[in-house]
DNA sequence: TTCCCCTTTGGGAGCGCTCCCAGACATCTT
DNA sequence: AAGATGTCTGGGAGCGCTCCCAAAGGGGAA
């Protein structure tokens, strides 16, 4: 049984609204008092009932994360992993906690939705969707909570981080172009993601931009899959690419295992080049060339801008903050630039 | 502004009490009444407001997820990632929600444990804590919150579940005795840690089994890091090992380099075995062999357990239990096994 | 018929906090 | 000296729910 604020007054001789105040930091206390009460409260472990301020106030210094379905299968991505350790950190520093759901009944969604998002528990949340045309937006943009997507998205009124993709991979590809390639295959991420489609944007800029036509031949379609970097490096073989690039480090695996199995040395035959820079990219044999990005930072900068939307006058008029951070090449040896 | 019981009670004709019993699935209400109801609820999407609930009723329908600062920089490792899919697995089925929280700042690790844990937001939590004597058990322990730990713990009060990590080495030790090995070092994980002191004590049981003495000099102590897996196998070279157990599938891939690095090719000159099965121990060249903990059931184990002693009689007389979920050796080309 | 009991319903009293208003003084002002 | 400010403090009135008790009404037993 915690003790209540009237207890805590009743220890210091004032009243539960001075001790209240003394919680909250609100100046108008004499600072012998203020004192007098942080003293009991030190003593006691005093410490307010959340649920109780949160229904006084309206407002529960939680905010939430939300995975949908169809990314909760690659929830073992180390992607979310540093994503969350990058939302943790922020949300620790402005003293908010953090409640995780990953949405995995599609059937009942609009259930779910409603439990989570509008029993009133959480002020605002982060959504890590990949599929821009979610159902989840209409919804909490109908229920005006407010929220910040990791992730491109056209709508206006989305506040979202986003890592640069189409840079990134612009990068990656002016690389290759670079080292003298010109039969510069792609295998392409799910396409209805904004990831996977910047990631071909990017691509196709790159040899825009120094006149190499875009052939369909060398652009194979993936899903992010291992097993689909496989498959379409298999398809793409025919179209004799002497570099390729994988638009993940996953995918960038499943594409070196079927060079391996054609015989193909990477990178003296075939040049590659991943995205992501996931942990094992450096340990691969060779260590694969990638573009990174910088997850920990896209789920601070996220909670960051969420955490100021919940703290800062609300202002249903300013503009949706758009926020891109910029990727970085890593190049190692599967490009073949260090030979 | 959402609805209240009492304004959906007026939309239905009857009291705030009766909509309440509804809700909550009192069976005392007139089936009629009950109908009619419901079918308000369902028009006006009414959703109870989770903070007075939690005031009124002591209980918030919240568990909680920490993990300590000493684990939170690893929490990249995709354990962390199966570990909580197992876990909001088991909440979202019983209509629990998770709280996440990485107790990042060491410094005030009594503050922020009183933040969090004496708010009374959540009505239990589940531990990923590596260090037997991390000061939070006993905190825990005197304030009766309901926790279970993921990870041995011997205190009796102390409820876990566990892989096992003694039955688990010692499969992999044996499996490389029965390829003919007698040489067989070992690069243990961090010592104080259970799954570190467990795994190495695997690797003695076997070889005490099968009568071959444990030497000092074929034992390495890592720290599941990649580079103290090199360093590791590097100590190990002088001792001319012919197998290596090493206790994480991460610091095999150090110990990888390391031989690599020493010219001796894996597995004709020396047979590596892993421990995790981490996602890309079988992409790996050769393809690790390896023990495989079944991680999300691990997680969905321990948030079941948590919610059983929520949900039923908290008898504090009854024994903690303590479950242990066994692993399974994966044979693939790194132990020699397949030639 | 009268009484009792059982089912169903309504309303009061909190849960522990925040917010606001008014009161008690002390300090200035004119 | 009297009023006008200003500073600090206490208490009332909720926030939206649960829990309990009591009341209303119906049915059966005596």
């Amino acid at each position: 049984m915690p003790l209540t604020l009237e207890e805590v007054g009743k220890l210091a001789g004032v009243s539960r609204s001075t001790v209240s105040r003394v919680v909250n930091g609100h100046p108008s206390v004499r600072d012998e008092v203020r004192e007098r009460v942080w003293q009991v409260i030190r003593e006691t472990g005093y410490q307010p009932h959340a649920a109780a301020r949160s229904l006084a106030s309206r407002r529960s210094q939680v905010i939430g994360v939300i995975i949908p379905e169809a990314v909760s299968t690659l929830f073992v991505d180390p992607f979310f992993a540093l994503l969350l350790r990058g939302i943790t950190g922020a949300c620790n520093t402005h003293g908010y906690q953090l409640m995780l759901s990953l949405f995995d009944e599609p059937a009942d969604q609009g259930e779910t939705y409603r439990r989570i998002l509008r029993s009133g528990r959480m002020d605002g949340v982060l959504v890590a969707s990949t599929h821009m045309n979610d159902p989840i937006f209409p919804k909490l943009l109908q229920d005006s909570i407010p929220f910040v997507l990791v992730g491109r998205h056209p709508d206006p009124r989305v506040n979202y981080v986003d890592v640069d993709n189409v840079g990134g991979a612009r990068m990656a590809v002016e690389h290759l172009i670079r080292l003298g390639h010109r039969r510069i295959a792609t295998i392409t991420g799910t396409l209805n993601m904004a990831s996977g489609e910047d990631r071909l944007a990017g691509y196709c800029q790159a040899l825009e931009a120094h006149r190499i036509p875009v052939q369909a031949a060398l652009i194979g379609e993936g899903d992010f899959t291992k097993s689909s970097g496989t498959m379409g490096m298999q398809r793409l073989l025919s179209a004799s690419p002497t570099a390729v690039f994988a638009a993940s480090d996953v995918m960038a695996m499943g594409a070196l295992k079927a060079l391996r199995e054609a015989s193909l040395r990477v990178p003296e035959d075939v040049a590659l080049v991943g995205f992501d820079d996931i942990p094992v990219a450096a340990a691969l044999e060779p260590a694969l060339t990638t573009v990174r990005q910088p997850i920990d930072r896209l789920g601070s900068m996220a909670a960051d801008l969420l955490l100021n939307l919940l703290e800062n006058a609300p202002d249903a008029r300013a503009p949706a903050a758009r926020i891109i951070l910029s990727a970085r090449l890593i190049v190692r040896d599967s490009c073949g630039a260090l030979h």
